[in-house]
Order: structure tokens, then sequence, then C-alpha cells
DNA sequence: ATGGTAGACCCTCTA
């Protein structure tokens, strides 16, 4: 069994990339974010025509998550609980192919206003994101459930996911309190599926995920390493590979983000 | 050198 997640960034600009790669690739369950339209704007016929079930949580302009699934789909919640007044469509989490599913786009957090005392409204609202993740998440490992969170965490866990680690050591996605908070959530227990299959270390090629589409560098390959599989331990049993597909990035009209692959060892779909 | 691009948008914001 497969499942994919991809920061697409647009739906509706990325749709014929997206179902090019699903027939090529025929991967069992597609994790979507930044999806960029309102539930109703969604493209689903035409995956559902392709013979896909289609999950969506959508706003208008910005965010937005959905599963992609040749199985049923059950919705579990399109929230993320702790905060309801909290509006943003980052989360969508369902049971499919027999494991539970959470489909999230953590906030990006910058900018980050230094000398504030909470570093700003955007910042504070990420750690207060990934302190309702952390929460979500050892609900579900008390109850046992087999879980996969897979997204855009907006999350550099380490200095080796980054092309330059001391440009970025202030912004959103790397700071101490931000990696902090991402170990906090991946120590309840959870396994990081790529680093569990690469290592890295010295001498080892880097791995991103996101390259900016500004300054050249996804030409220079200078990416980030920000999309991620966080795997219970019911599900990191079953790990049986875990890989990035550069070539998406490389097509015309891409999004700035590349799917990254996550191989289960059985499963049915 | 304070850049550069992409997408959605009510003409500016987010990333």
């Amino acid at each position: 069994m497969r499942i994919a997640t991809w920061n697409v960034n647009s739906i509706r600009m990325r749709q014929d990339a997206v179902a090019a790669w699903l027939a090529d690739t025929g991967v069992d369950v597609l994790l979507l974010q930044e999806t960029k339209c309102v539930a109703d704007a969604f493209p689903a016929d035409r995956f559902r025509d392709a013979g896909y079930r289609v999950e969506v949580v959508g706003q208008k302009a910005r965010n937005g998550v959905a599963v992609i699934a040749r199985c049923p789909i059950a919705v579990e919640t399109r929230r993320l609980p702790g905060d309801d007044l909290d509006e943003e469509a980052r989360y969508l989490e369902v049971t499919a192919g027999g494991l539970r599913i959470a489909c999230l786009y953590l906030p990006n957090g910058n900018p980050v206003e230094e000398g504030t005392a909470d570093l700003g409204a955007k910042y504070a609202y990420k750690l207060r994101w990934m302190a309702r993740l952390k929460a979500r998440a050892a609900a579900l490992l008390a109850n046992e459930l087999p879980v996969v969170f897979g997204g855009d965490f907006n999350v550099i866990p380490d200095a080796e996911d980054v092309y330059d680690p001391v440009a970025w050591q202030a912004d959103a996605l790397f700071r101490l309190e931000t990696r902090r908070a991402f170990r906090a959530i991946v120590h309840l227990g959870l396994t990081d599926a790529y680093r569990a299959c690469h290592p890295g270390g010295a001498g080892t090629p880097p791995a991103y995920t996101f390259w900016d589409y500004q300054a050249g560098r996804w030409p220079r390959d200078q990416g980030l390493r920000i999309d991620h599989f966080l795997l219970g331990p019911a599900v990191a049993d079953r790990l049986a590979g875990c890989l990035i597909d550069r070539a998406p990035r490389g097509a015309p009209k891409a999004s700035d983000h590349t799917p990254v692959i996550l191989v289960l060892t059985d499963g049915l779909c």
C-alpha cells in the first residue's frame, strides 16, 4: 500500500499534473495541501471519474486540504481539535485502507516578530497549532490506532534538511522553538518515515521536498525538507520505504513542492 | 544586491 503527500499550490492550476501523476504512479491514497479553493470549486469529478474517492476541506483562496483514495474514505474530523474559533482549512482526518490518516497543512508562522512577547501573531498561531497537533497525536496513540500523519508540516527538522541552515535559523520553519515542538510530537512515539529509511548524515545527498520559486532555488537544488510522514508504531512496523519524487518539481507550471511517497507492506485499499 | 516568482484576489496578501 502506498500513500503520498503533495502540496500542490492550487488544485485548479495543478489538476492536470495531479491526475497524470496519479495515473502514472498508481498510489492508493494521496494527501493534498494548499488546494486554495472552496470545497465546491475542487475538481473532484475528474478524480471520481478516474475511480477515486475524494474528500475535501476548503476555503476561499488560501489553505485547503484533501484526500483522494482508491478505497472508501470515512471522514473522522474536518478540524484539528483544540480551538473552535480556528476556521482555517488545514486538517482532514480519515479512516482509509484500515489506517487513521491525518492530512495536515501546518501554519507557516512567518513573519516572526523578534522582540515581541509571543514573536508575533502568525508565529504564536503556529506554535498553538503544533500544541493542538501534539494533543491529537497523543489521543490517537493512546487509543492504539494505526496512525499516519502526512502533509506539509512547514518544519525543517534538522540542519541537514535545509540548504543554508545559518540563513534560516531565525525563520519560523527552522527556529529552535519550532524544532522543539516538532520533536515533542515525534517523541510521543512517532517515526519520521523518510529519515527512518534514509538516515542521512555526512556524505549523503540532500533530500528536499520544497524549492522556492524565487532566486533560482530549484535549478540550484537549494531546498527544504518540510513535507513529512509521521507513523504510529503499528504503521512503522510496516514501513517498507519512503521516497521523494523530484520529477514533478521540474515540470512546467510546477508546484513549489514535490510529492513524498510512503510505502507500507501489505494493506488493502 | 534588501532581490526573486507564483497564485488568488477586489488592487495586496500569502507563501
